[in-house]
DNA sequence: CCTATAGCCTGACGGC
DNA sequence: TGCCGTCAGGCTATAG
């Protein structure tokens, strides 16, 4: 599920939900979602600890802790929190649980475990040994900056903006809803783009994901002219009725419709 | 520089 | 029903 409107929810999730509560207990159930840090590391020190705020970049989301450490929680396919008081409201797959004083918890889950909860001391050294672009919702995320990313680029229009040097990742789902609504075929070029097609693609990754963070990334609630609910064996195509194509794009599979996406070049 | 591939994990689904 | 292959909204390392 988790693509950058997903984890903007996640983020305003835990700012209502699990702000400025103490520690009582972290539980780790399955010791690989933490990679580089120590179940030990994760918890000494930890409990009896708030979270003060919450930041997101492009799919992770930094959790700042009264001590000033981090803790950065990455959600692969499948992860996903909830925030709940009674254990037998304990989400399948719960990995890492942590227990509020107030007798609340918040669960990291996910069934895949691709995900990843770490501990860091410093969020911009992580964002740079992790190689990331800007994120694509920052307002200081300008024209300007995406052009001088994106024109020269010899890669096609799907891969650019899975590429998470250029843009921190969009995610494979939301990449094809931004290419249908820009009327860009996946496999174009990036360097092919007219600087008025490049213009387009720019405001329409803006304006698809914001319109995503409104709803709350609920596929059922997007726009009725968008693909994503669309996207699978069988779909069509929300304006024309036409069914929808597939082609392999980096190893993903992107939907489209050929006739208003253009063609392959 | 760019692309395809395999691998990390687990489960859902369709075909036989 | 059971088994098997394939695929899934992420990401990285590797080879070509």
């Amino acid at each position: 599920m988790p693509e950058l409107p997903d984890v903007e929810t996640f983020k305003r999730y835990l700012d209502a939900t699990s702000l400025h509560q103490r520690i009582v207990q972290i539980e780790v159930r399955a010791r690989r979602i933490l990679e580089e840090t120590t179940v030990r590391n994760l918890k000494e020190g930890r409990e009896r600890r708030t979270f003060e705020s919450v930041q997101r970049h492009g799919r992770y989301l930094f959790v700042r802790l009264d001590s000033g450490r981090w803790l950065v929680l990455h959600f692969g396919m499948t992860g996903s929190l909830k925030y709940f008081r009674d254990m037998d409201k304990d989400p399948p797959y719960d990995r890492v649980l942590f227990s509020f004083e107030n007798g609340y918890h918040l669960a990291y889950a996910s069934q895949r475990k691709l995900g990843e909860v770490e501990l860091i001391g410093d969020k911009e050294r992580f964002l740079e040994e992790k190689a990331l672009g800007p994120d694509a919702l920052d307002p200081d995320f300008e024209l300007a900056a995406f052009e001088e990313a994106f024109a020269e680029s010899r890669a096609m229009a799907k891969s650019g903006l899975m590429n998470q040097q250029l843009v921190a990742r969009i995610g494979n789902v939301y990449a094809d809803e931004i290419l249908f609504q820009a009327g860009i075929h996946p496999q174009t070029r990036l360097n092919e783009l007219d600087k008025d097609a490049l213009a387009k693609l720019f405001r329409t990754i803006k304006s698809v994901l914001q319109a995503a963070v409104e709803r709350q990334a609920v596929p059922a609630q997007l726009p009725e002219d968008y693909i994503i609910p669309h996207r699978h064996e069988g779909g069509v195509c929300p304006t024309c009725g036409e069914a929808l194509e597939q082609v392999q794009v980096s190893g993903r599979t992107a939907y489209f419709r050929p006739n208003r996406q253009g063609h392959e070049p």
